[in-house]
DNA sequence: GCCGTTTTCGGCCCGACTGTTTTCAGTCG
């Protein structure tokens, strides 16, 4: 799958016409285009072989040329043409929050600054006060994001981290020179964001292994390091271990390698791991440590060990609980998909129901729904579940706006039309803390709302949240029994494992939700399960783990 | 640059906030 790779560089040109000033249409094409092949669930070099890749929506004549060029070559004429103009590294201050194309531009044809690091020191001399435009908050905001920047900028999002961690996994098993291997430390742990994939192998032949993982396809470096240890980077530039060990070693160090420093610390103080050798399982060494099996997910020494030694491990909610989703988008707003094109997807992973949830009229760039455009939508819901042969339901529902004063997008009268909403924040991200909190407490107190969609507004690879007392939230949601969501995008994973952990120990339920605007994102939901599972959540806590009778007497 | 049950040209997502200004351009969702 190159999908990813082409999509990139069709963002890359995107990006380069936006800042050089060109037709915002033709801007807006190719990264429709580029987003179609990022979701796209088959491989487009396959598809391009077959002659079917202007069956893609939004690639034309003159971007499938282009993708041609780029399977072929890595990149394409027009792309490296436009990078003589435009230089590459001006296409990083973007991830600037507050620099957009047409600042860049003016920076650098006004001091000539092309990179990241040449714009922290322009700032710090005073030198971009002066680009016109331009001033001293502006600087102060550019030094303050790029410092955010470099912080997150060694760790990668489990949404990425995973999918290739898995890749490799399955390469490596191909080899007969392994016998046995595993995804190991923090991405088995599901971190929402991780420094770099940690892969443990036994092997009997380590010295043998390293001429069979140079030709895995996404290496991009790679290194002996010891006899037992090979270490990396795949594309895109994230860091990997391989840990050799004997076949005998194998259990105790997968266990070694997969907990925190903390856990392994306390689980094996004063302890030999020599005298575990030979074991058949994970459960073996706990037991051997006189402790339940611990699942990946807690071993962080959050209270696990304790638990453990007394028998009161959580029994966490596992993928196949999950009996729906509550929060997804169809073409009716932001979408790309039909209602019935959703549900048919919602089907297929055993679902009982999906509730659609556009965005209300407030979020105009999202095409959010009219009062009007909402009762069409129900109309259509109730032909569709009509004319269901099966017991699956499609919910009508809402994610609607909650505006500045805590007021919603729809009157109650709308609201209680509908089986689910879900209410969130998506303006005014810099109110006063105290203002936030009590816009979502008055959403929280509507007896009409369900849950609140993504708590915190935290994009992981982007921007912060948005300041809230969460106690104060959470205990407006135990008293109007209001659910809190996880929202499961890799990209959000909001409410995080703090919050949902400390929900449960309050009473507040809470919704795993895809947030899906394309029927492969339903399937991000596995990432807001981890994320639960982190939260020391169990099925009981979870509001779609309820079947379709129980969810809506519960939201009566 | 893409698209079409207003179809081969003329549309294509808009409104609020921020920081710069002195009436507004740029950014963001």
């Amino acid at each position: 799958m190159r999908n990813r790779e082409v999509a990139t560089v069709l963002v890359k040109i995107a990006d380069m016409l936006q800042i050089k000033g060109d037709n915002p249409y033709k801007i807006r094409a190719y990264r429709k285009a580029a987003e179609s092949i990022y979701h796209l669930d088959e491989d487009i070099a396959i598809l391009y072989e077959k002659g079917r890749i202007r069956e893609v929506p939004g690639i034309g004549d003159a971007v499938a040329a282009k993708i041609g060029e780029i399977l072929n070559t890595g990149s394409c004429e027009y792309y490296d043409r436009l990078s003589k103009e435009i230089p590459v590294g001006l296409l990083d201050m973007l991830a600037v929050p507050g620099l957009g194309h047409k600042s860049i531009k003016l920076i650098y044809h006004n001091v000539g600054i092309d990179n990241l690091d040449d714009l922290l020191q322009a700032c710090q001399r005073g030198e971009i006060r002066n680009v016109p435009g331009l001033g001293v908050r502006s600087e102060n905001n550019i030094i303050k994001g790029i410092a955010e920047i470099k912080q997150r900028s060694n760790k990668t999002g489990l949404g990425i981290a995973f999918p290739l961690a898995r890749n490799f996994l399955n390469y490596l098993l191909q080899s007969p020179l392994i016998t046995k291997a595993a995804i190991t430390g923090s991405t088995r742990r599901g971190k929402e964001m991780v420094s770099d994939i940690d892969i443990l192998v036994a092997s009997n032949a380590p010295l043998e292994l390293y001429g069979f993982i140079k030709d895995f396809p996404a290496i991009t470096q790679l290194e002996q390091v010891d006899p037992d240890l090979i270490r990396g980077e795949l594309n895109p530039g994230v860091e990997f271990e391989v840990i050799i060990v004997a076949r005998s070693d194998y259990f105790h160090s997968l266990v070694w390698t997969t907990g925190s420093k903390e856990h392994r610390e306390r689980l094996f103080a004063g302890i030999d791991r020599q005298g575990f050798k030979d074991l058949q399982s994970e459960t073996e060494v706990y037991t051997r440590l006189g402790l339940d099996y611990i699942p990946p997910e807690l071993r962080e020494n959050h209270g696990e060990i304790e638990a453990a030694s007394a028998g009161r491990l959580p029994k966490l909610i596992n993928l196949p609980d999950i009996k729906g989703d509550l929060h997804v988008h169809s073409n009716w707003s932001d979408g790309v998909e039909k209602i019935q094109d959703l549900a048919l997807a919602a089907r297929s992973l055993d679902y009982e129901y999906i509730a659609i949830t556009d965005h209300s009229k407030s979020l105009t760039i999202s095409g959010g729904l009219s009062a009007e455009r909402l009762q069409a939508q129900g109309k259509v819901i109730d032909a569709l579940n009509a004319e269901a042969d099966d017991s699956f339901r499609i919910l009508k529902g809402t994610e609607v706006d909650i505006l500045k004063t805590g007021e919603l997008d729809f009157p109650d009268t709308i609201l209680k039309e509908l089986d689910i909403v879900v209410a969130s924040v998506h303006s005014n991200f810099k109110l006063d803390p105290d203002d936030q909190t009590q816009r979502i407490v008055e959403a929280a107190k509507n007896e009409h709302v369900d849950i609140i969609g993504h708590l915190t507004g935290r994009l992981l690879s982007r921007r912060r949240g948005y300041e809230i007392d969460v106690d104060k939230i959470i205990d407006a949601c135990v008293r109007n029994h209001t659910a809190l969501e996880i929202n499961a995008h890799p990209d959000r994973l909001d409410i995080d494992e703090h919050i949902a952990r400390q929900a449960k120990e309050y009473g507040v339920k809470v919704a795993i939700n895809s947030d899906a605007h394309h029927r492969n994102e339903l399937k991000l939901m596995a990432y807001g399960v981890t994320t639960a599972r982190r939260g020391w959540l169990e099925r009981g806590d979870i509001l779609n783990t309820l079947s379709l009778d129980h969810l809506l007497k519960a939201l009566d």
